[in-house]
DNA sequence: TTGAAAGCGCTAACAG
DNA sequence: CTGTTAGCGCTTTCAA
């Protein structure tokens, strides 16, 4: 392994001028620049990242902490953050945070502290207020997405924005007996995402003076298979069922619309359905739904991130827009007159 | 931030003590590590990873290579990993390695020979021998997962074995005309794992006098949709469509099975399907499949490379099990006497 | 613009 | 079992 001081040799400079030349701080003549470079590609020479971390403080890596991997949305958001990072010349150093309160704490005191890190990225974990200040406190900048964070510059979506415009798109339509499918206390537990979507779903509801009907309303884990079953109450009901779907996620939207179809329903002849995400299935299944880009959202965070590391102006929270994809799964209701 | 002379100085030792104390390295009499224990809990003391890097040469980080990672295999595999590799207490820093030859460059010249990992994981990656002698030069453990590594311990499923495993159940079913959907090209490039599942096809077939149809044989991109399009080609053709149908994933068998359905063609009367994973949505379509755990290799994988990085006899190329799983996809073909 | 030199915070001989 | 001390390889004053 080629150390500094060879390329300093090579060049026919200073270490200190090595330094310089290779990281872009402090001034280099032309000359020193190109003969340091030069030695170093020839050597093959790559700055030790302990060394540099613990003389300057900067390991260029950042922290990310999600709940699972194994999740479309997270997954996107985990490319898209790792992309931008290593074009930034930053690696990305992965925490996946369980339900575990030890585990978790763990995270915080051996993991992060441990100055692994110059930032921090926490995708749709809660962190509170003594976590943040943790970091805060070891002047490790932290960016959140998919959650207001108190006093923390966050990413998110407007949930609430999301559902009541699905759900206008539907009661523009003309329907007025309108399902919900949401969270459960599971899914609830970091950002309450569920019930925001469904906040903005009521409003909507409310707005066109259509009265919310609990029976219309079920919780799910955000998977297809649990939306499938779900849907099959909601739709099997002998005392009718509502002429529209809104699911929180287009997993369960699919759910619901192979549910619709094993009880013999048409979409969206007998039943119209609308998702959230523009998941890579949904154009599959003709799915209307609320588009959000994670991995727009991953890259974005990376940006505020770097401001924050930068020193520059902190961004602020920040609202991801997201629009409505109409597809073949929402119609006009049948005319039952 | 307290550091490790604070601890000393509180805990009444010498800082060589604490840091033999803290890493388990070297003795301690039970009375000191009692009181450094102690004072580091006192001050919240967590040792720099920059400075015990640079003085240790060790980092308790792995770096893992993924080509993707908003994939069901590669998140579950990644789970698996940072798991395991958190409760060593190693850090998991992960590459996300595009197609882009000069950015996989990049990672290996610029991101791992920066010495910020102890070993690495490549998942799915063909690395050249140039790229694992730069690692093996380094004295960087590596371990490969799901495909052989010329000279590296590799875990993987025998990928010939799982459809060849699943063809020989079509067979016993009393199928004849079994297509196969495998990948194309673009999905083939790593380690043509396409190309051994088609092998394993082919030679169940073979073993059982059965002769390979070509126009049976189809290409797709290992996801849902493109499987969905592909299959309507197979069973929509004029002349006669196969009676079952072997996927080299669940997410295109079950594309295939949706395509049967919008043929109106029920599975497993009209159509046996059988795809490879074990899928999280492979239980509610009833696809029967050979079951592969990705979690479990990520895990495997993380205790050879502990082995490596230890000193430990090395660990060997090691085959994963995988297992059939029947479900409600399968069934004797229609008697057409 | 450059070089000399003092650390960064820890580990690992080494000596006791 | 414990303390002393010399680095680990780089960055960054400081002075030139």
């Amino acid at each position: 392994m080629a150390g500094i001081k060879d390329v300093a040799q090579a060049a026919g400079v200073s270490v200190a001028t090595v330094s310089r030349a290779l990281s872009g701080r402090g001034s280099v003549s032309a000359s020193a620049q190109e003969a340091v470079q030069h030695a170093a590609a020839e050597l093959g020479y790559v700055v030790s990242s302990s060394a540099s971390g613990l003389a300057s403080g900067r390991t260029r890596n950042v922290g990310v902490l999600v709940p699972v991997i194994n999740h479309w949305f997270y997954a996107c958001v985990l490319e898209g953050i790792s992309r931008r990072l290593m074009d930034e010349g930053y690696d990305t150093t992965l925490y996946q945070l369980t339900k575990d309160r030890g585990q978790r704490e763990k995270v915080f005191s051996d993991f992060l502290l441990r100055q692994r890190v110059d930032a921090v990225i926490a995708v749709n974990v809660e962190l509170n207020s003594e976590e943040v200040q943790a970091l805060h406190a070891l002047n490790k900048p932290l960016v959140g997405v998919g959650g207001p964070l108190p006093g923390v510059p966050t990413l998110h979506v407007d949930d609430e924005g999301i559902s009541s415009l699905a759900t206008k798109h539907l009661i523009s339509l003309g329907h007025r007996r309108i399902g919900f499918i949401g969270g459960n206390e599971e899914t609830d537990v970091d950002f309450r995402i569920p019930s925001h979507r469904r906040t903005g779903y009521e409003k909507a509801l409310h707005d066109a003076g259509i009265e919310v009907d609990n029976k219309l309303c079920m919780g799910a884990n955000f998977t297809m298979p649990q939306a499938y079953e779900v849907a099959k109450q909601l739709l099997g009901n002998p005392a009718g069922h509502p002429t529209a779907l809104l699911a929180a996620s287009d997993e369960m939207a699919i759910g619901a619309i192979l549910a619709a179809r094993d009880l013999g329903l048409i979409v969206p002849r007998d039943l119209s359905v609308v998702g959230v995400d523009n998941h890579d299935l949904s154009e599959m299944f003709g799915l209307t739904t609320i588009e959000q880009r994670p991995h727009e959202q991953g890259e974005l965070a990376v940006a505020m991130l770097l401001r924050a590391i930068r020193g520059e102006e902190p961004a602020h929270a920040h609202k991801v827009d997201h629009r409505l994809l109409v597809r073949s799964s929402t119609s006009r209701p049948i005319d039952e007159t």
